[in-house]
DNA sequence: ATTTATCTACGAAAATTTTCGTAGATAAAT
DNA sequence: ATTTATCTACGAAAATTTTCGTAGATAAAT
């Protein structure tokens, strides 16, 4: 699989929550949070149509876009890119500064409870 | 603080591991894992050193690099930048990813489960 | 029917990052 | 003393990524 650019990872997250969306609508989407052309998300859509990283159907004189790569696995995939890049493949350390650093609630710490239960019973 | 590129945190990653190092020494550490050429490692210094993400002192006709920013904090920045562009900001899903598909001893779960009790009594 | 708006396709410019060739200086080897 | 090896500095080429202008087609509005 291909790792995404910045700004392909952009155009990504806006169909993983769209679902399906043409190229104004994903332009639409981006520009909330920056100035973006319409051509140039137009142009980075095709790319990410060659790479294979969205397919689309035409729709009269339009294009539906949806991703071509899952969500969880694209996130795993750069997770892993991202630990190994960034923290030397250690993962606990990572794990250890995130938990750290962004306050987290009580219910997704008992979250991380259980699956560490649950980790702890498969060894 | 400026965002390492790749090719600047691999050399980050050596500094740290070294202290202190010549580029021919970063450039031997480099060559382990891929090929690069002398000159290639020490212009990418040199931007490191204008971008002041390393200092150096001349010694005799050396000059002795140094990481000017800690392995710590750029880690925790770049977390940050991934946690917001690969995870949309959840910290917890990211950890979860984490835990779920790295292995870890029973030793590191211990002590993340010490850091979540932790994290509880500051609650 | 004609103008206007909006879409795709294409190509190239601009910006960023990586790579390396060449020159000049100095130390080390012969 | 002269050659060889190794260092820095510099600039530019190459590769990658992002941005956008222009043209042509079609639908929508007047």
């Amino acid at each position: 699989m291909i790792k995404p650019t910045e700004s392909e990872l952009e155009i990504l997250q806006v169909l993983w929550a769209l679902g399906q969306a043409t190229v104004r609508q994903v332009n639409d989407e981006l520009n909330k949070k920056r100035e973006i052309g319409y051509t140039t998300t137009l142009k980075l859509m095709q790319i990410m149509f060659e790479k294979k990283l969205v397919t689309r159907t035409e729709e009269g004189r339009y294009h539906l876009y949806q991703a071509a790569v899952s969500e969880d696995e694209t996130q795993q995939q750069l997770l892993d890119i991202f630990v190994d890049t960034a923290f030397k493949g250690s993962a606990m350390k990572l794990v250890m500064q995130a938990l750290g650093n962004h306050q987290s609630s009580a219910e997704e710490l008992d979250e991380i409870k259980k699956l560490i239960a649950q980790l702890e019973q498969n060894n």
